[in-house]
RNA sequence: GGAGGAGUGCCGGAGCGGUUGAACGGGGCCGCCUUGAAAGCGGCUAGUCCGCGAGAGCGGGCUCGGGGGUUCGAAUCCCUCCUCCUCCGCCA
């Protein structure tokens, strides 16, 4: 959510924002328009409501002196019911301009690249080699099946399309990348891990921006205020929804293994092998809370860490920055890890790295005070996956295929997969071998 | 799911429907005292919104779990929702 204030005194730059991010701006005068109404309305029954409030205290002082009041009780009555009136005519406006100020996205900052498409991404960086192979490497939806690691077909039978069982070694080495994560962020990057519900709340939702916009990407539980959480940024955000931070306590750093639930609605037919896009997925999620000043500084670090994970499991990647027409709703600025996939021949975003600024803290009411100034701020929210373990699943059985089908285990993982070092084919379904 | 109880400021804890944004205590901060500290004494100690102002600030509105109602006037009365606690049931 943008400022009002900003909105109003840099309507110019809003409107170039919008159309950066190839969005219409026509909705913006008549917002404006609307705005001049409520803050009118807002003027006129509080001057009303500071005429009560002088006459109350005028009536109580005259029933304390058993004094007449009853003249200036009737006028009152009247103030009262133009009072009532004038309210519900603000709240109507108010309510307006925060719905449609709750669609409005963020504005993207000033380094991002502009551009329409993913096409105009800027690489910033590549780490690793992608490895050379002396015979055709496999996709992972191959290979996953035939090392008894995946199981799609009992997934449908039990769920339907875009889910799948992870079986034997195969839900191991999952159990064990969200592990070896978990640790490397907890111990070595200073995060502090939780582990919040899965399911979650319209509020929540709001104040991290899925909602009202996005209710088509979420799964929602029947009849009831409760969604499947998309992403773990929402809980860990939310753990400080309308809260005020010390200062001196920030920048402050969180990490939650979770799983995450998405429709994936509009996306029939894309990605519809193996487990790229699933209805459910494992992440683990990194969520920063930092002052304004350090945001920035922050986001490159918290790539970094994400970054981390990549290089201690040996995975090719690169880092990307979105252009403004690449950017989320609520990000000023992202940046994308994209692994290398053999089997697929390409890079895959497997992380993505976001400064939102102060936008989700205004939806949020999260902020931060300086001891002995009275005024609070809002922080800066940050996060990024560090890393989507499903994918981070596939890039290891895809990159470190062997010719005879084994996948060998990065040595970073080891130690979590009780020390074996190989995968071996086996004959196909790991759970039809009880068949 | 059934039956009770409770939600007030940083914390504890008062609060006959009318100077109560809120007594009192604790904590914190500042000052006095002291070689230093403690004790003692004095003072200060919510947020948010609207308007005016370059700014320091000034004026006003709102907020006693959330929302609604009664009333000239609600922390106080009524309705409703939420959260927490106790007992029963059920369960991991």
């Amino acid at each position: 959510m943008l400022e009002l204030a900003y909105l109003r005194e840099h309507t110019d730059r809003v409107r170039k924002a919008l159309r950066d991010r190839g969005l219409p701006d026509s909705e913006l005068d008549a917002f404006l328009r609307i705005d001049a109404q409520r803050r009118q309305a807002i003027t006129d029954v509080e001057g009303l409501k500071a005429e009560r409030n002088r006459a109350n205290a005028e009536i109580g002082r005259l029933k304390k002196e058993r004094q007449d009041a009853s003249a200036l009780m009737l006028r009152m009555k009247e103030v009262s019911a133009q009072i009532k009136q004038l309210d519900q005519r603000a709240d109507e406006l108010d309510a307006q301009v925060r719905q449609w100020l709750l669609t409005l996205p963020n504005l993207p900052h000033e380094s991002v690249p502009v551009g329409r498409s993913p096409a105009e991404n800027a690489e910033v960086r590549r780490w690793g080699t992608p490895p050379a192979f002396d015979f055709e490497p496999k996709p992972h939806w191959d290979s996953g099946v035939s090392l008894g690691l995946l199981d799609f077909e009992r997934a449908s039978k039990m769920a339907g399309a875009r889910f799948v069982v992870y079986t034997g070694l195969g839900a191991r080495l999952e159990r064990a990348l969200a592990d070896f994560m978990l640790d490397v962020h907890g111990r070595e990057h200073g995060y502090h891990e939780v582990l919040p519900p899965f399911v979650i709340n319209s509020a929540a939702l709001v104040g991290t921006g899925q909602l009202p916009r996005f209710a088509g990407d979420l799964f929602k539980l029947g009849d009831t205020d409760y969604w499947l959480s998309p992403t773990a940024e929402v809980q860990v955000t939310n753990l400080f929804r309308d809260q005020t931070f010390r200062a001196d306590a920030l920048p402050l750093k969180f990490c939650a293994w979770t799983a995450n639930f998405r429709s994936e609605a509009g996306s029939y037919g894309k990605e519809t092998r193996g487990i790229v896009r699933q209805h459910q997925f494992q992440k683990v999620e990194l969520v920063k809370f930092a002052r304004p000043e350090q945001s920035y500084d922050e986001l490159e670090s918290l790539t970094q860490d994400a970054e981390v994970i990549l290089q201690k499991l040996g995975l090719p990647y690169r880092v990307v920055a979105l252009c403004t027409g690449d950017l989320g709703f609520a990000a000023a600025k992202t940046y994308d890890l994209e692994v290398w996939l053999p089997g697929q021949n390409t890079y895959k975003e497997i992380s993505s790295c976001s400064n939102f600024e102060a936008f989700q803290a205004r939806r949020a009411g999260i902020r931060y005070r300086v001891p002995g100034k009275s005024r609070s701020d809002y922080v800066h929210t940050l996060n990024g996956s560090g890393l989507a373990v499903g994918r981070t699943w596939m890039a290891v059985i895809e990159n470190y295929q062997q010719a005879d089908g084994s996948v060998v285990i990065p040595e970073a993982l080891r130690p979590y997969m009780g020390g074996l070092e190989r995968l071996e084919p086996s004959r196909g379904l790991f759970l039809d071998t009880f068949l």
